[in-house]
RNA sequence: GUGGAUGUAGCUCAGAUGGUUAGAGCGCCAGGUUGUGGCCCUGGAGGCCGGGGGUUCAAGUCCCCUCAUUCACCCCA
C-alpha cells in the first residue's frame, strides 16, 4: 500500500491531537498577553529569498531545501523556516515601527529524518521587528521562556553568545582563521573546510580533534565592537533582571549566515542528539540582503514535535465529565441519539454506541476509553423521561430527569 | 549525503544450524443466563513474515535490490 512519504507524520490518535491542540493554544495565549499578533506566510516563497538569507554556503540552502520550479518557470522553495517570510512580508506591506509577530507553521527541510527531526515539522516562532534595544531580545527570550515554562518543561536554561555585526565580525573571522591556519592538519575534512567558508562553524564541531582544539580559540566575546559589547552586556543584565536563567557560551554559533548580535538556544536531554528544542537571535542585517530598507529584529524558532518529545507522555489535561450513554437494546439506539443531542446542546460531552453490543460490552468499552460516566437509556427510563448514570469512578449510581442532568453533571460532583 | 541497527498479527516480541497447518503476551470481539465496567475463566477473529528479484526439491530463515523506521555523523527546530 502507498505509504506517507519520508519523514512525515500523521496526527490521528485523539490523545496526540488534543496535545498538539494543548500546545498551540498555549502558545497562542502567552503571545496574546504579551502583545505578538499571528502572522501567517505563503508556505512556499522565492528560492531567492531563503538563497539570499540563510547564505549559499549553509547546509539549508545547499542541500536541504525542497525546490521546484513552478508552471511558469518560477523557482519556488517550500520554506525552510520563517523569519526570512516575516521580514519580507512586513517590508512588503510597507509597515514601519515596531512590530511583534508570532507564527505557527510547518516547515521543510530535505534531512535524514531521526527521532526530533522531520522533514515536515512544526515550529512555533516568534519575531520583533524594528527596533535593535536589548530590551527587545530580553523580551523575546522572555516569550520563549514563558511558553517553555508554561507548557510545563522543567529545569530551563538559555545560553547564549554574542557573533558581533558586521563591523567587529571580520575581525573574529581572521582571529579564528589566524588561529586554526597552523593546525589545519589536524582538523577534520568538514572543518578545513569551514575554515575558508564560514570559520564560526569551527567552533560547534564534535570531532576530538577540532574539539581539542577550541580551548584555545579565541572568543568571540573579545573581538566585539563596543556597540555590541555594550548591546551584550545589556541582554545579560535584562535576563538577570527578568529572572531568566542564563548561561554564557562562547562555543555557540548559529548555522544561519543572517544573524547577528545575540545568539541563543535552549536545550533539553530526552532529545539525544537533536537537543535544541527552541534556537534564534537578532538578524539585523537581514532586511538588507533582500533588498529591503534597514530593519533590525530578533526572532527564535521552537519545534513543537521537539518539545512534545520533551514533554513526555504525561496526561497533563484534566479529565472532564465525558457521558457515555448506552442503550438495553436496539430499539433505543433512535431515542437515545435525540437524547444525546439534546445533551450536547446543554453543553455537554456525549457519546452514543454506534454498533450494537450488550450492555455488558458497552460497559466495558466506556470504562476502558475513559469516560466518567454511563447513562443507561432503557424503557423504563424513556417512559418516566429519567437516565440511570452510573458514576464509573466512584462506582455509584442513581436516575435522574433528564432535564436536570446537565446541571448535574456539569457541576461535576463526580459522587452523584 | 555518510556509517550502524531494525522491519513476523492492532501493539511488544519468539521463531538455532533453510524443511510440513508461523507462535506467545497484551489488545480486540463474543460468552460465563434476567438491563451494567474494572479482576478472573472459556472461546473466537486477525498474518501476500515491509516490497521486488535470486539461490534451492524447499526461504520468515541465505544472497542482491528497494522502501520504511531507528541511532549516530553532517546540520538544525
Amino acid at each position: 500500500m502507498l505509504q506517507r512519504p519520508r519523514g512525515t507524520a500523521d496526527v490521528l490518535d485523539p490523545k496526540e491531537a488534543e496535545r498538539w491542540q494543548w500546545l498551540e493554544s498555549t502558545a497562542r495565549r502567552v503571545c496574546a498577553r504579551a502583545g505578538f499578533s499571528e502572522v501567517r506566510t505563503p508556505t512556499f516563497e522565492a528560492t531567492e529569498l531563503f538563497a539570499r538569507t540563510s547564505g549559499e554556503s549553509s547546509d539549508v540552502v545547499q542541500k536541504e531545501m525542497y525546490t521546484f520550479q513552478d508552471q511558469g518557470g518560477r523557482a519556488l522553495t517550500l520554506r525552510p523556516e520563517s523569519t526570512a517570510s516575516v521580514v519580507r512580508a512586513y517590508q512588503e506591506a510597507k509597515l514601519s515601527g515596531v512590530h511583534k509577530f508570532y507564527y505557527l507553521q510547518a516547515h521543510f527541510r530535505y534531512e535524514r529524518p531521526q527521532k526530533g527531526r522531520l522533514r515536515e515539522h512544526h515550529q512555533f516562532g516568534c519575531e520583533i521587528l524594528g527596533t535593535d534595544a536589548p530590551l527587545a531580545d530580553a523580551e523575546l527570550i522572555g516569550a520563549a521562556w514563558t511558553f517553555l515554562s508554561e507548557a510545563g518543561l522543567g529545569d530551563l536554561m538559555v545560553s547564549l553568545n554574542s557573533i558581533g555585526d558586521p563591523n567587529c565580525r571580520p575581525a573574529y573571522r581572521q582571529a579564528l582563521q589566524a588561529y586554526y591556519r597552523p593546525h589545519q592538519a589536524e582538523l577534520c575534512t568538514d572543518c578545513q573546510r569551514r575554515l575558508e567558508d564560514n570559520p564560526l562553524r569551527l567552533l560547534d564541531c564534535k570531532q576530538d580533534g577540532c574539539q581539542a582544539l577550541k580551548t584555545g580559540a579565541p572568543k568571540s566575546r573579545q573581538y566585539l565592537c563596543s556597540a555590541c559589547q555594550e548591546h551584550f552586556r545589556e541582554v545579560l543584565r535584562l535576563l538577570d533582571q527578568v529572572g531568566i536563567r542564563h548561561q554564557f557560551d562562547d562555543l555557540l554559533v548559529r548555522g544561519l549566515d543572517y544573524y547577528t548580535r545575540t545568539v541563543f538556544a535552549i536545550s533539553h536531554a530526552a532529545l539525544g542528539a537533536q537537543s535544541d528544542v527552541c534556537g534564534g537571535g537578532r538578524y539585523d542585517q537581514l532586511s538588507e540582503a533582500i533588498g529591503g530598507e534597514p530593519l533590525p529584529g530578533v526572532g527564535f524558532g521552537l519545534g513543537l514535535e521537539r518539545l512534545l518529545i520533551s514533554l513526555g507522555e504525561s496526561d497533563r489535561v484534566a479529565q472532564p465529565v465525558r457521558l457515555y450513554l448506552a442503550v438495553t437494546s436496539e430499539q433505543m439506539q433512535g431515542p437515545a441519539l435525540a437524547l444525546a443531542m439534546e445533551l450536547r446542546r446543554s453543553g455537554l460531552t456525549v457519546e452514543v454506541e454506534l454498533a450494537r453490543r450488550s450492555l455488558k460490552a458497552q460497559f466495558r468499552r466506556a470504562d476502558k476509553e475513559g469516560f466518567s460516566h454511563v447513562g443507561v437509556f432503557g424503557p423504563d427510563e424513556m417512559a418516566s423521561g429519567a437516565l440511570t448514570v452510573r458514576d464509573l469512578l466512584a462506582g455509584k449510581e442513581s436516575r435522574h430527569p433528564t432535564t436536570e442532568l446537565a446541571n448535574i453533571l456539569r457541576t461535576g460532583a463526580p459522587a452523584l
